[in-house]
DNA sequence: CGAAGTGTTGAAGGGTTTCAAGCATAGTGG
DNA sequence: CCACTATGCTTGAAACCCTTCAACACTTCG
């Protein structure tokens, strides 16, 4: 059966037809080249800094997390990989990984040939424009964190992670109506936003006790959105998503055939 | 006369060979739906936060920058832009400008009409190739620069900063044996680490009476490259420079015919 | 000559880190 | 069933890196 209409690709498959005019003729020929799915335990570096290999891996199930750890041993998370993330995008062009994967949670990834890949993007145009579009949300994401990291307090950084975790959810139908699972350890979040785990313990009770958010058993609960995203800054416009779904919720041939529609 | 042969053309040149197998025909094609160029006055703001507009900028002369202000007056710099850099890579896939650019220097731009480029980056795999992997280095500097945000002192991350500077301008043939002209404040490097000008002050002032640096009127010097690079923690691969120059020093039509030799 | 921009220095304050200890939970093996 | 261990969360106190505020020197420029 054609892998991506399998249930566990309807993230993947989401954030493609977001990101760009993704027909049903592009979807046919991705699922053409085909995947080899693999599990991964959680706390397992699946993709290594160094040379690359010949696969690109999408991210179907789970958390994971781009890492770099410096010559003193600190580590610094400067991405985070929800389901129908690329893990290693940038292997489409480099030859070399500069950072390593971790799996946050139990994960599953689709491994494609990296070579068919290229070939089908060459090919393909609405491959080719999602898949960039995909790199270039990725390039903004990562300024970003930069702007947060250089200009932000840990109570604004920390906020702001949390609007971002939950419009990326809300993206492939992850996100809960006021919450989402939190699967990250204090010590994850200290690592994404720059700070110690013992400074992100006491900025989360801040936030707690404010009653800006409960957390509880690694599920957040925000009550007032809009009073996060103030005290974040929080401006979801670099996450490039569509301003209304041009995208139907779930994903098989009906869905194809009205995409095809309304692109032809 | 082809703009892109001209003297100003040859950091853009230059990134573009070492980025990818750039042959001349991949040249002319580019030079052949040409360009408008612009100078621009120090401390001008030349390409706003918003809607994108139909041109692709690409910097020739002086530096720039990418910024953000944040709701309190802060501001960061997330992307310095030398010679040679696109300075809006991201909106040949985006519809939005997620940040402000900014002249550092007098500056000159070269404006691409985007259409063209898009058609003719469907049509040329070279440059295709070439802008696909400067885009994909643009976001591993990112990417770094988070790190150093994240997990570096002031010391170090001023020391990277340096030892990035200088590596990005000896690829583009800006830098000289031992040092490079740096034009910015002190201001303006404080709002690239994430620091405050009075501690970048003193910081510059710790690393030149520690011997590592000398810095006096924009004219910086490093008598011990292996010494600042020890500091910072520094490894210039995610730059994604080739190993070896395989590009010939200059300009014209000898050293198109060598690439295109090569290539063929 | 005055104004503006940049670099420099001092002193005080604060946000975050570091170090340390204690608690709770889950898993493991005797 | 109960140590025993490992992991993650929590809390306190002291130290430190960096910021903030302020003042002054220097240069450029109208």
């Amino acid at each position: 059966m054609n892998w991506l209409q399998r249930p566990i690709a309807a993230p993947f498959v989401q954030r493609l037809r977001q990101a760009a005019d993704f027909g049903s003729a592009d979807l046919a020929s991705l699922a053409a080249i085909g995947a080899e799915l693999r599990s991964v335990d959680s706390n397992t570096n699946f993709l290594a800094e160094g040379p690359r290999g010949g696969a690109i891996h999408v991210l179907l199930e789970g958390w994971a997390a781009r890492f770099k750890i410096l010559v003193n041993g600190s580590r610094q998370i400067p991405a985070l990989l929800l389901p129908g993330d690329i893990c290693d995008i940038d292997a489409l062009h480099l030859d070399r990984l500069d950072w390593g994967t971790t799996a946050l949670t139990p994960v599953t990834v689709a491994a494609i040939s990296r070579d068919k890949l290229i070939q089908l993007i060459d090919r393909q145009s609405g491959v080719r424009a999602a898949i960039g579009r995909m790199a270039a949300v990725e390039n903004a994401v990562a300024t970003q964190w930069a702007v947060c990291l250089g200009r932000r307090s840990a109570r604004e950084r920390l906020a702001h992670l949390l609007c971002e975790l939950f419009v990326r959810l809300e993206a492939v139908r992850a996100a809960g109506d006021s919450g989402f699972t939190l699967p990250l350890t204090q010590e994850e979040i200290a690592d994404v936003l720059g700070l110690t785990a013992v400074h992100v313990n006491r900025t989360l009770q801040n936030l707690r006790s404010d009653g800006l958010i409960q957390l509880r058993d690694h599920r957040l609960t925000v009550p007032d959105m809009q009073a996060l995203r103030g005290l974040a800054g929080f401006d979801g416009l670099y996450l490039h998503l569509p301003d209304k779904e041009r995208v139907a919720g779930s994903v098989g041939p009906e869905g194809s055939a009205a995409i095809a529609g309304a692109a032809a």
